[in-house]
DNA sequence: CAGATAGTGTTGTCATTACCAGTTATATTA
DNA sequence: TAATATAACTGGTAATGACAACACTATCTG
């Protein structure tokens, strides 16, 4: 694989076609080392300028990035989320070869806020529980979520459960519930002091606010605010 | 005003910071030439490779726009033409019972740069259409939408055209084009400068960024990418 | 007069060279 | 050994020169 020098089509072109295969191709991985500018150089025959100029291009379409002192690197890729179909983080991730986990940071019984009680259809101060998850992806954090569930609905939820299950698993098995449908709301926000510590981000990064209603039936039963990495996460979805 | 060459801030950096100062300033007008390259690297003392990595910057910017063989132009500002409605866009805006209207910023033919032309499967430089427009919900700016749709399907596409139909109309009516089904990605990203004078934001508020590919049949028609206010817009599904 | 041609000015591409500024590994030194 | 300097990498900035591709204008030519 090299430049065609006969070829009308610009150096830099055909080189950012050649690094755009090769990661598609998976020739080359998230994270690889690119070689240096100057090894390009004699790889392909053509001077630093020219590399340099497709290197540009590539970065600014968000396919490398670069570290002074370091080298290139192939961007990692972002989460795609398919908005088909109800999903779920731990499934999503699996698909993609990713190892999820999710930390349980707190696990409380509360009385249900204005908010809380409106979505999920509840009397104001209803016991409900409360539940903040950092959800990582091979180790990376992605996702800052909070969660409600009506806490008459299930009892005897406990967090040691949704720490070795998954949260629809454990509502399917423990209580045979299953989600019907959900609806959810997107938003980009800047994250927040405490959430910036947890996505090992800065505070003010951009983020998507994600607010997710799910029901069984026609009853809601879950209500969950999700904050995900703008760098880190793109939802699709196929319109028809 | 002149590059401070024993200061640590690059020379194309401050030359950038130049330019913009004289069009936001208004010195310098939309559609105005600007010097050549070569007569800036007379102007101030710097060398043409500094010159055009300027240059590059500030048209990716989109403050200036480049012909080849004719000069370097400061891009259009504003430019408020009234469209009627536009699809989903005006049907979401008017049951929330807000008046929606698109300002067509900017129509062009350009040649396909490589992102547009692998999103629309089409070979570099081959001709698209560039529709710029920008959308209010009751004279409040809310997104920042760059439309590109292949020359060759669509011969004859004018401005004015746009101005009086909502493009899918359009694609249908003159050319029995219509959308089959399209896929969108959402991702919360930071606004440009260029794009944050547009939306009434300051610079790196958070905003969603909507990529739209859509397409008749297995060929995709139309690729546009929109930037949304993130504090004024919310996007609703239904997931069952 | 109409069309071809040459000339000039523009941006686009590319090579070469040089040095600066971070990073890392290695060798040196206390 | 541990801290420190050094060397050898990396990408970042910049100058210079050359030619190609494109746009326009003036001039020549039929």
């Amino acid at each position: 694989m090299s430049v065609d020098k006969k070829s009308r089509v610009p150096f830099y072109a055909q080189l950012i076609d050649i690094i755009i295969d090769k990661i598609s191709t998976g020739e080359l991985k998230e994270y690889d080392r690119l070689p240096s500018e100057r090894e390009l150089c004699d790889m392909y025959g053509i001077s630093r300028t020219t590399i340099r100029q497709a290197m540009i291009e590539l970065e600014n379409e968000g396919y490398i990035y670069k570290e002074h002192g370091k080298g290139t690197f192939v961007a990692p890729q972002t989460y795609t989320q398919s908005l088909r179909k109800v999903y779920s983080f731990s499934e999503e991730m699996k698909k993609l070869g990713k190892k999820p986990v999710s930390d349980v940071i707190s696990f409380n019984i509360v009385q249900a806020s204005s908010k809380v009680a409106r979505r999920l259809e509840l009397e104001e101060e209803e016991e409900v529980y409360e539940i903040i998850r950092l959800r990582l992806a091979d180790d990376e954090p992605i996702m800052y979520e909070t969660t409600y569930l009506p806490g008459q609905l299930f009892p005897g939820l406990t967090k040691r459960e949704l720490e070795t299950n998954t949260m629809y698993d454990l509502l399917r098995s423990k209580y045979k519930t299953s989600i019907s449908h959900a609806q959810e709301r997107f938003k980009a926000v800047s994250v927040s002091a405490k959430e910036a510590s947890y996505l090992h981000e800065k505070e003010g990064a951009p983020a998507m606010e994600i607010e997710r209603i799910a029901s069984a039936g026609d009853r809601p039963i879950e209500y969950t605010t999700t904050v995900a990495r703008g760098n880190k996460y793109v939802y699709t979805i196929e319109l028809s």
